[in-house]
DNA sequence: ATTGTTTTAAAATGAATATTACAAAATGAT
DNA sequence: ATCATTTTGTAATATTCATTTTAAAACAAT
């Protein structure tokens, strides 16, 4: 009983997301996002509460949304997981508009310095999203072939995902993209082709 | 002719870069600054301008001081050429007092989103002198034969920087720190044993 | 239709912010 | 010693910010 909700709650999610991942926490104004969601301040109070609660929100809908499903397409759902493994990683290079939005995870761990247990704890729950997926893709790969046993997918998995988190500092300061671009393969094959010792 | 300044310009620089490079830009007030160096409001404006003048030249001080001084003493001034590079990766996961302050480079990489030329460019200089000193070092540990020549120690040494600057965002979350030292010299030396093909 | 409940928009609030204005203090030159 | 100049601390300013308040609007149940 009571008024209904005027809003779609996971486009307004996803504006919000948009908005802290493009300007970064504390650049970001209720204004600001009042603006890109098309409601106002009351709306935003009394459905999700303050501030913080807004970026909680929001850094869990990135998690269960954004990362969730480029994991799935492109390396869950793929037919060649070494190209797809690739695939992903160039994807980063590559933001439509020319915009350098990079990952929310990225940005969130570095403005929020482990200061907030919680923000700390979605953050890991982010990136062993993204562990996990490479480490299943490959396992994937030595699998099909495309590359040898690898001795520790494990300790691989985690070697991509800093390679990953370093892609991502590059494309929000747009500087050495060419560069990173060029010698992007070779990284992520050295990393893959951990030879049994 | 005149008041001469009260302060120590080096040491207060000092201060302000800290300052800012714990607490990122947009979340350090200028009472922030004022309680780190102890000067007020008004001699920081009447010395530096206002609070964007004050990080233009935290970040230079940062690049001249800070990026050269660990470059000159893991680096350049090291006997084991190797050891050198491997020790610089290791201090990033070493910050004293469990304190997570990271790189200002990478903090602000992430912070200001490409958005000010003049921001940028500091940013280019400052990844550029560790490009550099990446790229020297490889080259050395082939004189010394400590590693084969490497193919592309240009490549490497880009490779070696995103290396850097992933690590720094698991440092700034405090995630991640015992796997990274776990699998750091494996990812040094793949990358660093570049054979000639 | 009335009642109770929730959502919404707009205005109000109060604190924090960066910056400026200004007068006193400190210095060197004359 | 006076003057001109620069620095310094304090106070003032004006804006922006997150949040709260308030009343009207929208719904469900009775």
């Amino acid at each position: 009983m009571g008024r209904n909700l005027s809003f779609d709650e996971k486009k307004v999610l996803s504006a919000i997301t948009d908005t802290f991942r493009q300007k970064g926490y504390e650049a970001t104004s209720i204004k600001d996002i009042e603006k890109a969601t098309g409601l106002t301040s009351g709306s935003l109070y009394n459905s999700f509460g303050g501030k913080e609660a807004l970026f909680d929100a929001a850094l869990s809908h990135y998690n269960d949304y954004v990362v969730r499903h480029r994991i799935s397409i492109y390396l869950d759902k793929t037919e060649d997981p070494l190209q797809g493994l690739k695939d992903l990683f160039h994807s980063l290079l590559k933001e439509p508009d020319g915009l350098s939005n990079g990952c929310l995870l990225t940005n969130t761990a570095v403005e929020f310095n482990n200061r907030l247990r919680h923000i700390t704890q979605d953050l890991d729950t982010g990136f062993s999203l993204l562990e996990a997926g490479f480490k299943r893709q490959i396992e994937k790969c030595s699998t099909t072939g495309q590359i040898p046993k690898h001795s520790s997918p494990q300790q691989a998995s985690i070697r991509l995902l800093i390679l990953y988190q370093g892609i991502l500092v590059f494309v929000r300061a747009g500087l050495r993209i060419n560069e990173i671009e060029l010698t992007l393969d070779q990284e992520i094959e050295t990393i893959i082709r951990g030879d049994i010792s």
